[in-house]
DNA sequence: CGCGTTGTTGGACAAGTGCGCAATATGTGC
DNA sequence: GCACATATTGCGCACTTGTCCAACAACGCG
């Protein structure tokens, strides 16, 4: 194969380990899949990366980053709190075979035998609370939502959106997304709403 | 080994995956950790489960089902719906280093490449979520909660308390086993209660 | 052009995987 | 006590895993 420079190499690493977790799962990629997915040799990989634990964190960490910068961006554009906090629902709710998601229920589940993929996970899963609590935050600045806790109001919302989607990805069909959708956003009212509460 | 009745045999084998597990993770364990486990062979394992997918469904399905029950017989004995989902919760946060909740981890990420486990998993949060609809629908009943859609709130409790509890586990120290308690308390607090609600 | 740096190869390596099967041990019904 | 059923063994098979390394090749600098 043509010599790349390091940074490109490492890059068309990362991009190959993500096309193959797309199709197999993290856990079930290895070093072979990634050089095939290359057209390489399989030490190619070991010259870039100190173990196969690095490699599936940077693949990880790319995928995830690219979704948190994508809803980042979308809950840039909108004016309102509440349209924040929607566009926020719909950007995280998965579909039936949602391969994200699958890297997220891999790296969960991986995190426990392999430490810098866990390193990777709790960083990314902090970043996407800080989004909403920062969300939170401004609605309540601007009177739009109500909550005497910002931080625990984040992490049960993202939780409860974590569980669902949880649930369309491994045993699909259970709830759809249209579920999650909806009832995130009526957990979203109850939430940060005084008083009575109203879902369309 | 001592020549066993096929009964007794296959529960020592789902026994010893489970102590295999609980140390290694469903995903990790292989026919051959069993057999040392138990002390015999691995063509033992073969000889009573058709693939190590039906033993690893199987012994998850004896782990999370015995969890269930406990559950269940905690519930039981508490009179009003308020205290029900309080044990409710209590029982289903994991400490730290919860294994059943790495197992869970497991089965979720798993379920896409193992059907047997997936199958399992899924009737299984089934259940669970049964159990929430019901306790919800009592207090309902008894004038104790107020919703208007029972399997929506059941499902969004269960899905904040598997968000929170995750965290705990994949991500040590990030939140603790009493935030979880705490915020699906409040989650509940303001899913079931009309108008205005107090937390302690 | 020549030379050193380094990207890349391709296979060796030891360990591990699920699974299958002939042979053996052990218990039960006759 | 014999025979049959079957629980159990122990190893083989074909394959995969992560890691490592000597050799080869391409590039930039002098």
């Amino acid at each position: 194969m043509a010599r790349l420079s390091p940074d490109d190499r490492r890059q068309a690493i990362t991009d190959a380990t993500l096309a193959v977790a797309r199709r197999k799962g993290l856990g079930a990629t290895t070093v072979r899949d990634v050089a095939t997915e290359m057209g390489t040799s399989s030490g190619l990989i070991h010259h870039y990366f100190d173990s196969m634990d690095d490699v599936l964190a940077t693949a990880f960490d790319e995928a995830a980053s690219r979704d948190l910068a994508r809803a980042r961006t979308a809950i840039g554009d909108k004016p309102s709190a509440a349209a924040q906090l929607d566009v926020f629902i719909d950007s995280y709710a998965p579909v039936q075979s949602d391969w994200t998601m699958q890297l997220w229920l891999d790296a969960w589940a991986e995190a426990a035998r392999r430490p810098a993929l866990q390193q990777v996970s709790r960083r990314l899963n902090r970043e996407w609370q800080s989004l909403v609590r920062e969300i939170i935050e401004r609605g309540v600045e601007s009177g739009a939502f109500a909550t005497d806790d910002a931080d625990a109001a984040a992490w049960r919302l993202l939780s409860v959106l974590d569980g669902l989607a949880l649930q369309v990805v491994a045993h699909d069909a259970l709830i759809t997304r249209d579920d999650v959708v909806e009832w995130t956003r009526s957990a979203a009212a109850r939430e940060l709403t005084k008083g009575a509460w109203h879902v369309s």
